[in-house]
DNA sequence: CATCATCTTGTAAACGGTTACATCGAGTCC
DNA sequence: GGACTCGATGTAACCGTTTACAAGATGATG
């Protein structure tokens, strides 16, 4: 391989006037530019970017720390922070499946010299610790985080807020006996989506029966056998909270074997609005959560603070708001609604333009 | 951030000691060593990425080039590749949504000292070249590739095998007017499906009447959309393979609202045998293409042939057997049975395996 | 013509590691 | 006790860039 010396020598200039080339500086003149450009292509030239990282002490490099990447909601976010890093040059070092903080953390570690900042996604309390460890070595910005991290920027879902509208729906249609199916427990946005399950119920002078809150862990699997539960509920409830879709799913597959109508015998809505919720059959009312956006804000976020070093002690705080999305399952069903949550901070314009585009055209037209 | 040196200096030792010490040497003195990782704990310091890149001339890197990024299929192959690379202690330096030829070059070169290899996904024809290309850079192990580039080695799935596996399962099953839905062209996947379509039906005597070779483009949109020309089909088909599950996702979404039952009226099969196929209602008959596995595969086959210096000469080009898994969309329904592919070289054992513990527990047991 | 500013180019010192080779003690052997 | 071996450590060159600084060329200016 050619390195910045062989076209030196080639181009018959010394090796800082390739590097200006290279560079786009303009203290080179126009006939030696040509000529080291010549001479690179001939010799099949690009920068050693090791090279370029150790000597400028930049990496154009951006890690991403995930819990793991199941399911399309990853697979969004990534695509949100790739289409970012992209836009800025920048490269995406991936890195999913943490285990365990330790784990975590001797990962980051590992990655010095070779990203310039770390966006890390820590769905699970208690990791303030690690967070707060890692961004002693890179500016992080956080993905969803339960940790309030006082060190670093983060962005997240309004998980309670989503929630707290959905279930709100549920109630508006008449439903007072709501179940929830919960995820993980430990996990942050399962949390929050609880709590705002809870605060729609108490709002509204509902109780939650013995039971009623049955444990999942946001896997189709565990949607498919919490319906088990769900049926054998007495008084049964009349609409059921999946604290997302793919759980919200599996339960509706499930209910479907069992021969349980949906809606009309138990409505069942959803949370994150993956791009398969309009197909399932009824079409699944739940809450969009941006999971593209989500993962561009945060690099946006990450670019905007290194960029202005100063004032960095002052972490900002994003939240996406969460809009409700209706369609037939739980009964309100005319499949085109959309309800954009009227608490939010923001105009929901944009997420609504969004779902409005996708939406699909009438069959037979 | 410290240094070797610095580290070095408050251990009383040099450089070469640290070094030593980081990297497991036996020629160190335990005394020694211990005074080193003291010292090195309590400065913090960790090395340098770039710096070790550069001096070793290896990366430990694998980067990714990825078409686009949308759905399971992906971020089910980066899951692979993701694991893989990690139990080789390597980083995955991920770079998707290449529109152009030009484009997927630059970022390739640009990646020059960054990473050691590359794992190329180029689904779209006529990239021949491109790939020849970037294989002058770095070792490339091909994705799926339709393009047979001499000088790499390749993973693919049996697509053509697949689909002739599925047809012929319709053909089983009584069919005589069998549709396709086309996936995007220029896309191999698309093309190798559609030539096992043609030859099933060929091999059993059937024809392909005029307009049942309807176009999509692998999005559920497409496939939502193709029920229309579908519907106005004159004689009607009875069954229609959909060349990947979103589109025989979408499509059943459309023949829902229609009011066409699915598999009475029409039997529908789709390809990809992603998580969410077999929770639709009808839940999916599909071929199953591990993606997790190609992925996996492919970073294998990378070191396999990095370690194996030699030889080179005989790029390997492995096919992931794909196996017909039978649901309840093309009436078949008992929703259990499970066909392995009995043409396809190798023991289908593994994936039977998986796909008995993936299923779901019967309800109500 | 000497002086000076301006452009262009080159020299060489970082950047932070790795590693071939040299060196130095301490045993071991005869 | 000298030669030799062997294990532990240090010295310094090298990896391929960038960039501060020096320096040479050129043309303008007084």
């Amino acid at each position: 391989m050619a390195t910045i010396k062989d076209v030196a020598r080639a181009a018959g200039v010394s090796v800082a006037t390739v590097s200006r080339v290279f560079q786009g500086s303009p203290l080179v003149a126009s006939a030696t530019a040509r000529q080291v450009q010549r001479a690179a292509v001939c010799l099949d030239y690009s920068p050693n970017g090791a090279a370029q990282s150790l000597s400028t002490r930049n990496a154009r490099t951006l890690g991403v720390l995930l819990p793991d990447l199941h399911g399309e909601f990853f697979s969004e976010a990534i695509r949100g922070i790739d289409h970012a890093v992209r836009a800025e040059r920048f490269q995406v070092l991936l890195s999913s499946s943490h285990a365990d903080a330790r784990e975590m953390i001797s990962v980051a570690r590992s990655l010095r010299g070779r990203i310039d900042g770390l966006i890390v996604m820590a769905p699970d309390a208690g990791s303030a610790r690690v967070i707060e460890d890692i961004a002693r070595y890179f500016p992080v910005v956080l993905l969803n985080p339960g940790v309030r991290a006082k060190s670093c920027c983060a962005v997240s879902i309004a998980n309670s807020d989503g929630a707290h509208q959905v279930v709100r729906h549920l109630i508006e249609l008449g439903h007072e006996r709501i179940a929830i199916v919960r995820g993980p427990s430990g996990n942050v946005d399962a949390k929050e989506r609880l709590r705002g399950f809870r605060k729609a119920l108490r709002k509204a002078g509902l109780g939650v029966p013995r039971g009623f809150e049955i444990s999942g862990d946001f896997t189709q699997r565990s949607g498919y056998e919490s319906a088990q539960t769900l049926l054998g509920l007495r008084p049964r409830p009349t609409a059921v909270f999946a604290s997302n879709d793919y759980m919200a799913i599996g339960l509706m597959s499930a209910l479907s074997e069992a021969g349980v109508r949906v809606p009309e015998e138990l409505a069942v809505a959803g949370f994150d609005d993956i791009p398969l919720a309009q197909y399932v059959r009824p079409p699944l009312t739940t809450v969009r959560a941006n999971a593209y956006e989500l993962g561009e804000r945060a690099v946006r976020m990450w670019f905007d603070s290194a960029r202005a070093r100063i004032a960095r002690k002052v972490p900002r705080h994003e939240v996406l708001p969460a809009a409700l999305v209706v369609r037939s399952s739980c009964g309100s069903g005319n499949g085109a609604a959309l309800r954009p949550s009227l608490e939010e901070a923001g105009p929901p314009a944009r997420a609504v333009n969004q779902i409005e585009r996708e939406r699909r055209r009438p069959l037979g037209g």
